[in-house]
RNA sequence: GCGGGCGUGGCGAAAUCGGCAUACGCGGCAGGUUUAGGUCCUGUUGGUGGCGACACCGUGGGGGUUCGACUCCCCCCGCCCGCACCA
């Protein structure tokens, strides 16, 4: 039996020729707007795709995230629950100010023209949003909350300016968060950072750094574990002491943080950062043009260059010393650039013998090194290696002999008694930087009055809109361009009346991605953020999709956003995403699809070649989600292929009802081989869906398609001998029913169309995902393995219920046993009933 | 350097609990349909040896535990990712 021959299709399927129809129809049907009837039984569940930048149309990595999103969203509405499943644009942002100053336009005109290509390439994709719900964080109702939560923030003292370095990114002329550089780079544009010490507006996230850190055992399991690590080590929780130096001619004693007070006598001598005030304010009158010039040099320095660990260690002595707490001794001060600014107090003790780049230093410049931890490795002035491990205290007064874990306690125990120090912790993550220096972003609500100093926007006054910039106004020139705008920049102070100025900076667009996802519960509320109420029936999110590009910034933005709305009595749980899954990245050939290399791939054009549903399968089906995709590995061919027969089995069956007039088979009867098939295939698909092996789904998916294809040909051959089922048998028509609701995850154009060939409407969409009949899961038969010493021998059908004694029986009479075993000893069986059975032999 | 992950056919990948390695797909091969090519359909496809029944080898390499290891343990090699003077 040829396709051709078939008497029951004569017809080819193209999925690309029914794609407006449906599309049309679900426009009609809205079949995926989520209910707030808090009546509604349904059990409810959140899906949150990460929302799109709307830089151009979708792309190749949108489809697949997408794709991914979708299939568990529609899994969950097919098993009937009230499924919140949102889509907005993360609408603000660098690109759009770029193309404004390019077209002389304004930025509001490419992101919105853009926001509607991407919204319709949406529709067309067949992602089952509730569109009711979209939202757009450059409108002035979406940002007003930006302001309205900053202001929020400021009151609970967890907004703040504040002076100090920062990184400047020279391209975009704009101040980056420490999360926003990537090895010395601009994530963004790649530019390498300076720094430049200005005043910028924080959030104190630091604040929150041992909750993050706490927190995160809740998503164990439920998070990829990178990503917990990469959020863990960004924290980068230290424990340690601090400790107190008096320094000569400074009547405040400095502060140092260490993780290793136990090695605080074998502090050789003492470093502050070179760009610090402190370094300056400690060093001898007679020294401070050797320093001033040092710093000039240091400033000159990238950051990559600085923080080269191979480079030289530079620095020089500023003529004073400071006093060792422990033993009274005077130890030398030096500034260097090797010691940051910003972490911990900026200066340190250094202990050259047990830290790498205090050794670095002292041996550039000829400093003692002195062994206080006896680790039985070699002395490290001599083979150039601090020895970090586990030792005994040596040249350690008091504490001489102890351990490590010993000395610390014992370290600590003196300093706090004598007020000299004290066990802290100290952390690698800092506040984040929030303000910016662009146009398109939220303005920041705050408004500088030269009596009243800082003054915040009254709420009634939100939105502080932006002005109507355009074009050339939005130029960088290292202020922002809302400087320039003087009727929106000079305000009466909101406080006194006199005339004030409103801050010009805008806030990272960071800020609204971190508190969308509440907004979707409510995204048209005017008089709020988000409505509690609501936010507490869907929130948290049950199952948030995005790239792993985001596991720090967003996602730990929106962490520490969780817990300040958390704090503030309007949320009741302190992690916005229950479970989170990460999309691999769809690259070409090895790579990363760049311009450069020419080697993209369009979606638009992959969709007018083979269709949507078949782009879909490509995605699901080439790998686990978390793996990237090769598009040179794919074959979107096959997909159109495989839909294509998909197609065929429910246009058989169609035309068997047609040729047998009304179909009156009942329902669970029929071939039960193939109906078996069917059953099992429905509580595969179910867990390895749950279990997010989607690839695998697909494939199980294939296999039903094949057992269905086989029994209605069989049937068509039989032609009348009654060989096999046919395409009139009640069995396939249940196979081509279930083939149509399991597809409809990741095809749901093909989907549909079998469904009605099959006589259903009017949507895949509204049917139910089927439940697998247990007695069809249980076999008769079983295969069970027979082996001698781990090799299979031979292979029998028992039933499933047969007994130890009775397989042990049956094996040892297997043919290809006697064969192999060829009168040897049998010394042990290893029976697994139904399964296996291992003979071991001598 | 530190931390984490991963190595399975020619390729993308499967393999609940330690129990038939390579499901499913691509590619290849053979056949059918076709005037031909393509499409489509069917079969076949880890390696080596053998006409064959079969045998041996085989999940990066080496060792171990076990009746039995892709799976668990130790060592090594390779690739990928994150952090990278954080005191």
């Amino acid at each position: 039996m040829t396709a051709a021959e078939s008497p029951q299709v004569a017809q080819r399927y193209d999925p690309r020729d029914v794609q407006e129809k449906w599309q049309a129809r679900w426009a009609e049907l809205d079949p995926f707007r989520a209910s707030e009837d808090p009546a509604d039984p349904r059990e409810r569940f959140y899906l949150v795709d990460m929302y799109p930048y709307p830089s151009g149309d979708l792309h190749m990595g949108h489809a697949e995230a997408y794709a991914i999103g979708d299939a568990l969203a529609r899994y969950h509405f097919l098993r009937g629950r009230n499924v919140l499943h949102p889509i907005g644009w993360d609408a603000f942002g660098l690109p759009a100010e770029n193309a404004a100053i390019r077209n002389d336009s304004h930025p509001a005109d490419w992101t919105y023209a853009n926001i509607e290509t991407q919204a319709a390439s949406f529709r067309r994709y067949a992602v089952s949003f509730d569109w009711s719900r979209r939202l757009q964080t450059c409108d002035p109702e979406y940002y007003r909350w930006n302001q309205w939560l900053f202001l929020r923030f400021y009151e609970r003292g967890l907004a703040y300016r504040k002076g100090g370095y920062v990184n400047w990114c020279p391209i975009d002329q704009t101040v980056l968060a420490n999360e926003q550089v990537i090895n010395g780079r601009c994530e963004r544009c790649g530019a390498e950072v300076v720094r430049r010490v200005l005043t910028q507006w924080y959030f104190k996230i630091t604040e929150y750094a041992d909750r993050l850190l706490a927190d995160a055992a809740q998503l164990e399991g439920h998070w990829p574990e990178r990503v917990l690590l990469m959020q863990r080590n960004w924290i980068g929780r230290s424990e340690g002491a601090e400790v107190r130096f008096a320094v000569e001619g400074r009547d405040e004693p400095v502060t140092v943080f260490t993780t290793r007070p136990d090695t605080l006598y074998g502090a050789t001598f003492f470093v502050v950062a070179a760009d610090l005030p402190l370094a300056e304010e400690l060093c001898a009158p007679e020294r401070l043009p050797e320093l001033r010039a040092y710093v000039e040099q240091v400033r000159k320095l990238t950051d990559i260059e600085r923080q080269s660990a191979e480079r030289e260690k530079t620095g020089v002595f500023l003529g004073r010393y400071a006093i060792n707490p422990v033993n009274d001794e005077p130890i030398p001060v030096w500034a260097a650039d090797y010691v940051l600014p910003d972490y911990g107090t900026g200066a340190i003790m250094a202990v050259p013998a047990h830290d790498q780049g205090d050794l670095g230093f002292a041996r550039a410049h000829g400093l003692e090194v002195r062994v206080v931890v006896d680790t039985g490795q070699p002395d490290p002035a001599q083979a150039g290696v601090a020895t970090v491990g586990e030792g005994t205290l040596v040249n350690s007064g008091s504490i001489n002999g102890l351990d490590k874990a010993q000395a610390i306690a014992a370290i600590t125990a003196i300093l706090e008694e004598k007020g000299l120090g004290k066990a802290a912790v100290s952390y690698r993550l800092r506040d984040w930087l929030v303000s910016r220096q662009r146009f398109w972003g939220t303005p920041i609500p705050i408004v500088h009055c030269p009596s009243c100093d800082e003054v915040p926007v009254p709420d009634d006054q939100l939105p502080v809109e932006l002005p109507d910039l355009r074009g050339q106004d939005l130029l960088p020139r290292g202020v922002s361009p809302l400087a320039a705008a003087q009727d929106w920049v000079n305000v009466p102070c909101p406080a006194c009346g006199e005339p004030a100025t409103r801050d010009t900076d805008t806030m990272d667009t960071f800020v609204d991605s971190s508190w969308y996802m509440f907004r979707y519960c409510s995204p048209h509320d005017t008089d709020r953020p988000f409505d509690p109420e609501r936010v507490r029936r869907w929130a948290p999110v049950d199952m948030y999709v995005g790239g792993v590009e985001h596991a720090i910034l967003h996602l730990l933005y929106a962490r520490f956003f969780t817990k300040i709305l958390y704090d503030m009595g309007l949320l009741d749980f302190t992690e916005p995403f229950t479970r989170l899954i990460n999309q691999g990245q769809v690259i070409n050939c090895g790579r990363a699809m760049s311009k450069s290399l020419g080697n993209g791939v369009d979606l638009g054009e992959q969709i007018e070649r083979f269709g949507v549903d078949a782009i879909r399968l490509t995605m699901i089906f080439a790998s686990p989600p978390a793996d990237d995709i090769d598009w040179a590995d794919v074959r979107p061919e096959a997909m159109v292929k495989f839909l294509a027969r998909v197609w065929r089995v429910a246009a058989d069956v169609a035309a068997a009802d047609a040729a047998a007039g009304p179909a009156a088979a009942a329902r669970g009867t029929g071939d039960a081989e193939l109906r078996r098939v069917t059953h099992r295939t429905i509580d595969e698909v179910t867990r390895l869906v749950e279990a997010y092996h989607l690839n695998v789904a697909v494939a199980r998916l294939m296999e039903l398609v094949s057992a269905a294809r086989k029994a209605i040909d069989s049937g068509l051959k039989a032609r009348g001998s009654a060989e096999g089922p046919g395409p009139a048998d009640p069995a396939v028509r249940e196979a081509a029913e279930v083939l149509a609701v399991l597809l409809s995850l990741f095809a749901p154009y093909t989907a549909e169309e079998c469904w009605e060939l099959l006589g259903h409407e009017p949507s895949v969409a509204l049917a139910t995902w089927p439940l697998a009949d247990p007695a069809l899961l249980v076999l008769d038969t079983v295969t069970c393995v027979v082996q001698v010493n781990g090799k299979v021998r031979d292979k029998l059908d028992v039933p499933p219920s047969i007994t130890e004694a009775e397989l042990r029986e049956l094996a040892l009479a297997a043919p290809g046993v006697l064969r192999t075993l060829d009168g040897r000893h049998v010394s042990r069986v290893i029976v697994r009933p139904p399964k296996l059975v291992n003979i071991v032999a001598a």
